[in-house]
DNA sequence: TATTGTTATACTCTATAACTATA
DNA sequence: TATAGTTATAGAGTATAACAATA
C-alpha cells in the first residue's frame, strides 16, 4: 500500500504487553493537543487511502476535486477553480492539461473574454466520475465506520466552521 | 505569506453582490460532503499558517513533532519515532540529522543494542521548544477563535476517534 | 532471518518569479 | 494596470528499493 508504514517489530511475552498498556494510559502528550497536528494525521490517513484506492487509475486527489467541481459548475474557468480549491493557478495548469489529454476534460475559449477558458466534462467523463466517486464514498464509509451518523455530521459541521472562519 | 492564494479579481456593482449571495445559498457540492477533502483543506490552513509562523526559524512541522516527542520520551529511537509519528524511517534520517547539526537533538548509542540510537534534547533545546510551542498554541487559538471550548473538545474527540479506528 | 539506520531515487504537492495576451 | 493562462524552477513531503551492521 501507499500508506504502508514501517513494520513494527515483533514483541513477545508479558513484558511487552505491560509496556503497551503503559503507553495507552500515558497522559496525552503535547503534540496530541495540537489540532493542526491531529488534522494533518487524520488527513494523511484519508490521502494515503485515496492513493491506494486508485492504484489502477491515474487519478490524484486534486484531479478528482477538479473534475467534481467542473461537473457541478460547467463552464468554470481554471482561475475560478484555483481560488475555490485553493490550488495556485500555476499548479492548476498541468493538472488541467493532463485531464484534457486523458479525454476527461474539455477546454473551450470564452467568446466574451478571450483570456479565459471554459471547462466542461468530456463526453463519458461523468460516468467515470460517478464510478470513482462511488469508490471514494465506500472508502470513506469504511474509515468512518466507528463514527455514528450524528458524529459524522458534527465533524462536518466543525470542519466547515473552522474553515469558513480561518481559511 | 506562504499560504497566500492567488488574488481574487475585483468585482463591482449589484450584479457581483447578487452572484456572491447565490454562491452562498448554493447546495453543498459533492466535494464538500467528502470528509477526506474537508480534512485536507482544514489541515492545509494550519500547515500554511505554520510555515508563515516560522518564516524566521528553520523549523518544519515534522521537526517540531520530533522534538516535542523526544522531550516527552527521552531516549526514544528514530525507529520508534517513525512509527509513532507515521514518518518513514527513511525520511526520518535527514530530519534527525538536521536537528542534531543545529544543536537541538543529541544522538547516543544504546549500550544494550548497538543498532539503535537514543535521542534526547540537547541542552537549551527545551527552552526554545517551549517558546515555539507557545507560538504555535497562540496561532491555533487564533484559527480556532470561532469555536467554543466545547466545540474544540468535540473536534479533538472526533479526530482522535477517527484516527484510533482508521489510522 | 529480522531490525536499525542509511543512501539513492522518484513523484507529488506547494511555492515564487516572470512572461504573454488580453482586458 | 489588472487578470488569465503559462513556463520554469525550487523546496518540502512521501514513496520504494537496496545496503551494512547488528541482533
Amino acid at each position: 500500500m501507499g500508506s504502508k508504514l514501517d513494520k513494527p517489530p515483533k514483541k513477545s511475552g508479558a513484558k511487552a504487553a505491560a509496556a503497551d498498556a503503559a503507553d495507552r494510559t500515558q497522559k496525552p502528550n503535547h503534540l496530541d493537543r495540537l489540532i493542526g497536528y491531529q488534522l494533518r494525521r487524520a488527513s494523511g490517513v484519508f490521502m494515503a487511502g485515496f492513493v491506494d484506492l486508485f492504484r489502477d487509475v491515474p487519478l490524484r486527489p486534486a484531479q478528482f476535486a477538479i473534475l467534481s467541481h467542473v461537473e457541478e459548475t460547467p463552464g468554470i474557468s481554471p482561475s475560478e477553480l484555483s481560488r475555490i480549491l485553493a490550488i495556485k493557478k500555476t499548479n492548476m495548469v498541468p493538472l488541467v492539461v493532463e485531464l484534457e489529454q486523458r479525454g476527461l476534460l474539455k477546454r473551450a475559449a470564452d467568446s466574451k473574454d478571450r483570456r479565459v477558458q471554459l471547462l466542461t466534462l468530456a463526453p463519458g467523463a461523468a460516468k467515470q466520475l460517478a464510478a470513482w466517486r462511488k469508490r471514494i464514498i465506500a472508502h470513506e464509509d469504511s474509515l468512518l465506520r466507528h463514527l455514528s451518523p450524528e458524529e459524522r455530521e458534527q465533524l462536518f459541521g466543525l470542519l466547515s466552521k473552522l474553515r469558513s472562519s480561518a481559511g
